[in-house]
DNA sequence: GTGCTGACACAGG
DNA sequence: ACCTGTGCCAGCA
């Protein structure tokens, strides 16, 4: 393959990669934005949740949230429905995702 | 070229 | 546990 140019964070390439690694999050399972940036060695926790924003969604994207097991307020709503929906541990007070209990590293 | 913004992460207070 | 600042890196005005 051609590895010419060193910086390739933000191409069509990343963003399928990323795309992959969430179609592959089994139900009930989540992954931070910055386990799939570590995961695929390429990108950081930003550069995931650019190519998320614009392309996501049409894959299981509230498997995906932040560090504190949150997403931005307008995606809260349906990222819920989704949770209680698989059974994916879910605080409700702090609305946030138990990372502790279903955060998946990726090793199926 | 310069600066602001963003589906983030982490250290401090 | 919460809020704030700083680092990060690519996109866009």
């Amino acid at each position: 393959m051609t590895e010419s140019i060193s910086r390739l964070a933000e191409t069509p390439e990343f963003v399928r990669l990323v795309l992959e690694v969430v179609a592959g999050i089994p139900s009930a399972k989540v992954m931070t934005y910055g386990d799939i940036a570590e995961f695929l060695e390429r990108g950081t926790a930003r550069q995931v949740g650019a190519a998320m924003a614009g392309y996501g969604s049409d894959v299981p994207w509230w498997r995906v949230v932040n560090a504190s097991g949150q997403l931005p307020e307008h995606l809260r709503g349906a990222a819920v429905a989704n949770y209680l929906s698989e059974g994916t541990p879910y605080d409700l007070e702090r609305e946030r995702v138990r990372l502790a209990a279903c955060r998946w590293d990726g090793s199926a």
